[in-house]
DNA sequence: CGTTTTTGACCTGCGC
DNA sequence: GCGCAGGTCAAAAACG
């Protein structure tokens, strides 16, 4: 986990773009179950995108929370959350944005459990292979499973997994959400001098997966999409445990402090107690979207997704840009969104 | 020495 | 069928 350890200086951008603050950012959240607390605070102007959908958002616990896990498992024309992802999808222009604003065709399938793809849960037998363990029977597996893989893609489509996705603001791409990743890939983004970088869990049989990729636009932006749920508990550190019980979770703290992660913080940060994890290596995390593969909302608050929230002080102008990805980014920002940030454009110039 | 990262090759799905 | 792009594998290198 060298991530913590190489996040020193991206917090002097933190700073820098303190003040760039728009609305076109998404929502500011981060990962799944590591971040038990959300709170939202502020109006939110992103929820105001989502007019009269927003209200259902802040259902949680809290009636001035804003937890993404509280989400509707329903989806409709106006959930901009709700996307289906293709697991790969070579033309980001074509199915982008309408596919993923409204059709989300949700076949309501508790969860992708259900129906998911070989590293979930899966009811299939001839898939499975790489279920049990992916971790350590990796290698070996793999050699037995190629022949059934392509075997199995012919019978049927390969099912896509629960994902979460969110932007941040960072200059560490690998953000520290408290799990152990391992990189087992990193692809050119066409249309983007950024590559982006695959991850897995490495907890043995846990098959989550997560990518992170940076907008081409401003690289400032990085959009993590996590995919699958854990299977495991959040492993708890001394430093998370720290972390949350810092005085920054109990409201009125003015600096994230923990015993051995202690970094200055942005102005804006102070207003983050509600994301106490995310604000230790960044400023900004919007969660995108979430879903499953079949557009059905997967619970993140099972434990794989990090419990985000949204804070619009935390918005940041570049989100604008990254938009315009042509990977990943683009394919999963809804269009909504897309337009509504470029709108936005404007009002960040005259801001700077 | 165990773990993680790098990176080229390979596989898969999709559009034309 | 071909080409492209996304995703994954796995050997080698790097790291701690």
């Amino acid at each position: 986990m060298a991530n913590l350890d190489t996040s020193s200086d991206h917090h002097h951008h933190q700073l820098e773009l303190a003040n760039n603050i728009n609305l076109s950012s998404i929502f500011d959240a981060p990962l799944s179950s590591p971040f038990p607390y959300s709170y939202l605070e502020e109006p939110n102007p992103f929820l105001d995108l989502l007019s009269q959908d927003h209200h259902q958002f802040a259902s949680s616990s809290n009636s001035s929370s804003f937890s993404f896990d509280a989400f509707p498992l329903e989806n409709n024309n106006t959930n901009l959350f709700n996307t289906d992802l293709p697991l790969s999808q070579p033309s980001t222009t074509k199915a982008t944005s309408s596919e993923v604003v409204n059709t989300a065709t949700t076949s309501p399938n508790s969860t992708s459990v259900s129906s998911s793809s070989k590293e979930a849960v899966n009811d299939n037998t001839d898939k499975e292979v790489t279920l049990k363990d992916p971790e350590e029977g990796d290698q070996q597996e793999q050699k037995d499973t190629k022949p059934q893989l392509k075997a199995k893609t012919k019978n049927q489509k390969k099912a896509r997994e629960a994902r979460f996705a969110f932007l941040t603001r960072s200059d560490i791409d690998n953000l520290d959400d408290g799990y152990r990743w391992r990189k087992y890939g990193q692809k050119a983004v066409k249309n983007s001098p950024y590559p982006r970088s695959y991850y897995r869990c490495t907890t043995v049989g846990c098959g989550v997966k997560k990518r992170v990729e940076r907008s081409s636009d401003d690289p400032y932006i990085v959009m993590t999409t996590y995919e699958g749920q854990h299977t495991h508990p959040f492993p708890m550190t001394r430093r998370h445990i720290a972390m949350f019980t810092s005085p920054i979770l109990n409201h009125g703290a003015t600096t994230a402090s923990s015993s051995s992660f202690s970094i200055p913080q942005p102005r804006y940060l102070l207003t983050q107690h509600h994301q106490p994890y995310s604000s230790m290596y960044n400023n900004s995390l919007s969660m995108i979207n979430q879903s499953s593969s079949d557009g059905t909302f997967a619970n993140p608050g099972s434990s794989s997704f990090p419990v985000f929230s949204y804070d619009v002080s935390l918005a940041s102008t570049s989100t604008t840009s990254a938009i315009r990805d042509h990977g990943l980014l683009q394919d999963i920002l809804p269009s909504q969104i897309m337009s509504n940030t470029i709108d936005t454009r404007t009002n960040e110039k005259d801001r700077i």
